[in-house]
DNA sequence: CGGACTCTTGATTGCAGTCAACTAAAGTGG
DNA sequence: CCACTTTAGTTGACTGCAATCAAGAGTCCG
């Protein structure tokens, strides 16, 4: 129940029988949620880290004409905070794209491990370091990537991220947003998504259908998107 | 000498002045470094974060083309990586935009004292949820603000974050970059940054000379470029 | 005083946005 | 089970913001 999450950290540092347990125990309750429902203040106690096991979340930020930018995506096995504190006040909001299934670990208790556990430690640290490498590497994209590049390398990341957490296979893996929701992680409009998806589509990249992303050809997809792996830290993740 | 550092953790906890001494002791050694100088391979230990004291540096990723995006500023206090963990290999650099004065901390003696002292721990976590926000914010620009908004509203966030640390007084702030390092940091060409600083002198809110940003109308510019501070998270930052 | 940046401006091009209409698919209720 | 609504995806025509190309002016500094 709790695999995403302790698979993924296990990326992060050599993790024994003992502190995956210790991980499994800081995980608490756990609740189903709508989509489009808020995450971020639903926690039971109020200090408290929601972390995704199953289904798509993401963070975004209203700006003014109903602009809307994603600013970070969620996926299973992800934390939706940084793991040791909590803002003061929202400016902006965590919502399911799907129905998520969510976990809640305290920061007390998070707190705790860490200070006791050197290996928690730097898996949590590995992982909030992974987080800030893709937000930057998604302001590359969006600021210096055309359009297909952005499409193209947000397929990449996502089939990566998924295979760090044992939901993806080399070729496919889940696709659970539309086009709007792409539009809006890549700071694009949702035509314009359309066009690049069926260039890609038409170049024999790729498939799209029925929630499920196929990748013909990683390789050829990489090289259009510029798509290097080495940003996740991740020892071998290029032929993970 | 520590001053910047200091002065911006008050933001993030409530320091007495033992907290400060700990916070001046965990700052070793000092250098001095040219422009355009790697400074993250420096360290004269190895695990080790830099600290900007003076001048201004930032983090960037080239991509293909000669196409670079800055993914991050630099000023006088900031932290440059986040203060528990460093990348096992490097996949941006960080560079000086102007000179800079740069302190060192370690991993360890920030580790340590952060384990004993609850309230310099709250103050770097807070400075740490302070960048991912302004991270968020400038994605949130890139992607779905014209280049007018962009440029203005880089300029209220440099002129808010050097009032945190006291580099700024109410209307004008230094100003180090040069116009091609603000198109790399708003993901624009220098010629539409060129004309995008013409458009706000000509409307009045700013002039920009002799590394110097005098703001006219604070007002009028935050308005203009939807700049909103409360993403600082900061207890009265609108009246700062 | 010459050379190197940096800034400025005009002309042109092109990528991506907007508007609009239509299709397809997925719910929903009688 | 089938009309009906809603949501998501698709495509074309047109527009516009910002990139590119190019040339010249200012400014700094050895």
């Amino acid at each position: 129940m709790f695999q995403p999450f302790i698979r993924k950290l296990r990326h992060g540092a050599n993790l024994s029988q003992d502190d995956e347990k210790i991980l499994a125990n800081l995980i608490k309750p756990l609740r189903n949620m709508r989509a489009r429902h808020d995450l971020s203040r639903e926690g039971s106690e109020p200090r408290v880290v929601p972390i995704v096991l199953d289904g798509w979340a993401c963070r975004y930020r209203m700006l003014e004409n109903g602009r809307r930018q994603i600013t970070a995506l969620y996926l299973p096995g992800d934390l939706c905070e940084p793991f040791g504190v909590l803002p003061r006040c929202m400016d902006d909001t965590i919502v399911g794209l799907t129905p998520v299934s969510l976990a809640y670990a305290s920061l007390a208790a998070i707190g705790s491990a860490v200070r006791s556990n050197p290996r928690i430690e730097e898996a949590l640290w590995w992982d909030l370091l992974l987080a800030t490498s893709i937000d930057h590497e998604r302001l590359a994209s969006v600021g210096r990537r055309t359009a297909l590049e952005r499409v193209g390398h947000l397929f990449c990341e996502v089939h990566q991220r998924l295979r760090l957490v044992d939901l993806a296979d080399s070729s496919s893996c889940d696709w659970l947003i539309n086009q709007f929701e792409i539009s809006d992680l890549l700071g694009l409009s949702a035509v314009h998504v359309n066009r690049s998806l069926r260039q890609l589509r038409e170049a024999g990249l790729i498939t799209l259908q029925g929630h499920r992303l196929i990748i013909h050809d990683l390789d050829k997809l990489r090289a259009l998107s510029y798509f290097d792996p080495s940003y996740f830290h991740v020892d071998g993740s290029s032929s993970l």
